[in-house]
DNA sequence: GTCTATAACCGGATAGAC
DNA sequence: GTCTATCCGGTTATAGAC
C-alpha cells in the first residue's frame, strides 16, 4: 500500500503528478474514513488534510461515494493477493473454496463498520457500486474468475454445463456471506465464519451430487432456469 | 388510501387536526416522489405542494428518510388486506406460500423504481429502516407471523422443531425473492415471478423432504446451526 | 401541542478563472 | 490541474401565533 518512491529505472511507469495527487487524497480519505467514520469526514476536511482545494478532490472523484469505489478496488487487490496462493497450494474443492473464503472474509476484517457504507451504496441498483454495474464490472469477472479457478484446480469430476455456470453462482454465494457478515455484530464475526465453514461444506457436496450422472435431468432443468433468470450477470 | 372524511360516527377514532396534517404531508411526498424521483424531490418543495411550513414537514416526520419509513409501513398494510383472504381460501402449502409471495410482488409492482431507494437504506445496519433493527421490528414480526400462518393453515405434516424455525425462515427467503426483485429489469418483473415461482415449489419439496423421519438428525443438526448463527433476529 | 415564517448552518457538488 | 466562489438542499434554530 505504501507508495513506491520515485528514484528510478523501475520498468513499472512513474507515477505522474496527477497519480501523485490522486493517491495522496484517496489515502488521506481512507484514513479518515476509518479514523471518524464516513459520514463524519467531510470532503472540506479531506481536502484540507491532504492540502489541496476542495474542488481539487472532485477533479480526481467524481463524488465522495467514488472515493468507496477506489476503497473497494483496492480491496479488490488485497484479495487477489492473498487468494493466489491459497490457490497454488490446496488441490481439494473444499480447500480452494474454504481457502479463498476465509481469505476475503479476513481482508475484510478491519473494515466491517466502514463497509457498511459500502454495501447500502452497493444495494441501489442505480448506484456505481452496486456490484452488477457497469463500473463493477472489471471487479466482478476477475471475481468471477478467481471462483473458475477455484474450480479447475481440482481433480473433483464436474460435467462442462455446470462447471460453466458454477463460478458465477459461487459467486453469487460469496455475496451472500458478505451480506450476512455486513449485518453480523458477533465478535470478530465469528457467526459468519461458522456459517460460511458449514455452507461451504454444503455446497461442496452439493456440487458432488450435482455431478452425478442421475442428476442429469435435474441438473440440466435447473441450469435451464438460471439461464432464464441471467439479465447479462455473467 | 382516500382519507376518509370527518362526517361521522364510525368506531374508529377520528384523526385528529395533527394526523391529517400528517397524511397531507405523507400523501403529497410519496406522489411526488413516485412522480420525479425520491433525490429529485426536495423538502421545500413538499412544503409547499403540501401548504405548509418547512419546518412543519420536520415536525411530523424526523428526517427525510423517514418519510421512506412511513411508505414502507403502508406497504405494509397493503401486504396485509392482501394476503388475508389467501389465507382464507388456500389449503394447500403450495398454494398459500405461492399466494402469499404473489400478492407482495404485485403490490410492489408500483414502485419498483422508488423501492430501490428504500432499499439502499435497508442494506445500511445503521438504518432504523433496515429491516432487522427496532424501527422495523414490529413490521418483521408481523410479516413472520404471516408465514407462520402459512404454515399453520395447512394439513402437511411438519415437525414441530422445524415449524418453530420456518417462519423466519420463509421471511428470509421472500426478503431474498425482494433482493432479487429490486435488481430485476425485465418488463414487470417477469424474471422474479419465474424465480419464485420454481422456487415455491423447490421450498415446498424441501419443507416435505426435511419432515420426514429419516432426515430427523440431519434437520436437528441444520437447525442446531441456524440457532447458533441467530442474533436477535426473531 | 400544532403551526408559521424566516434565517442560518452545514456539507456535497459545480462553475469558471488562472 | 488547481484554486476560489457559489449553489443547492437537508437540517436546525428561533421567535412567535393559535
Amino acid at each position: 500500500m505504501a507508495k513506491r518512491s520515485r528514484s528510478l529505472s523501475s520498468e513499472e511507469p512513474l507515477p505522474s503528478k496527477g497519480e501523485q495527487t490522486r493517491a495522496l487524497i484517496l489515502e488521506t480519505a481512507l484514513e479518515m474514513f476509518s479514523e471518524r467514520g464516513y459520514e463524519e469526514t467531510t470532503m472540506r476536511a479531506i481536502a484540507e488534510k491532504a492540502g489541496v482545494a476542495l474542488g481539487n478532490t472532485y477533479y480526481y472523484f467524481r463524488s465522495k461515494e467514488h472515493l468507496i469505489q477506489a476503497f473497494y478496488e483496492r480491496l479488490h487487490e488485497l484479495h487477489r493477493e492473498a487468494c493466489a496462493p491459497i490457490l497454488e497450494k490446496e488441490r481439494t474443492l473444499k480447500g480452494r473454496l474454504h481457502g479463498v473464503m476465509r481469505a476475503i472474509l479476513r481482508n475484510m476484517e478491519p473494515y466491517h463498520q466502514f463497509a457498511a457504507i459500502l454495501f447500502r451504496s452497493a444495494a441501489d441498483p442505480h448506484s456505481p457500486l452496486n456490484p452488477f454495474s457497469r463500473e463493477s464490472e472489471h471487479v466482478r469477472r476477475e471475481s468471477i474468475g478467481w471462483f473458475a479457478e477455484v474450480l479447475k484446480g481440482t481433480r473433483t469430476h464436474i460435467p462442462a454445463d455446470l462447471e460453466a455456470e458454477l463460478p458465477s453462482l459461487l459467486w453469487l454465494y460469496h455475496m451472500g456471506i458478505v451480506l450476512f457478515w455486513i449485518h453480523d455484530s458477533s465478535p470478530r464475526q465469528a457467526r459468519t465464519h461458522r456459517l460460511m465453514e458449514h455452507t461451504v461444506d454444503m455446497v461442496v457436496k452439493l456440487i458432488t451430487l450435482a455431478s452425478l450422472p442421475p442428476m442429469r435431468p435435474l441438473r440440466k432443468s435447473t441450469l435451464q432456469l438460471l439461464a432464464s433468470l441471467r439479465e447479462d450477470v455473467a
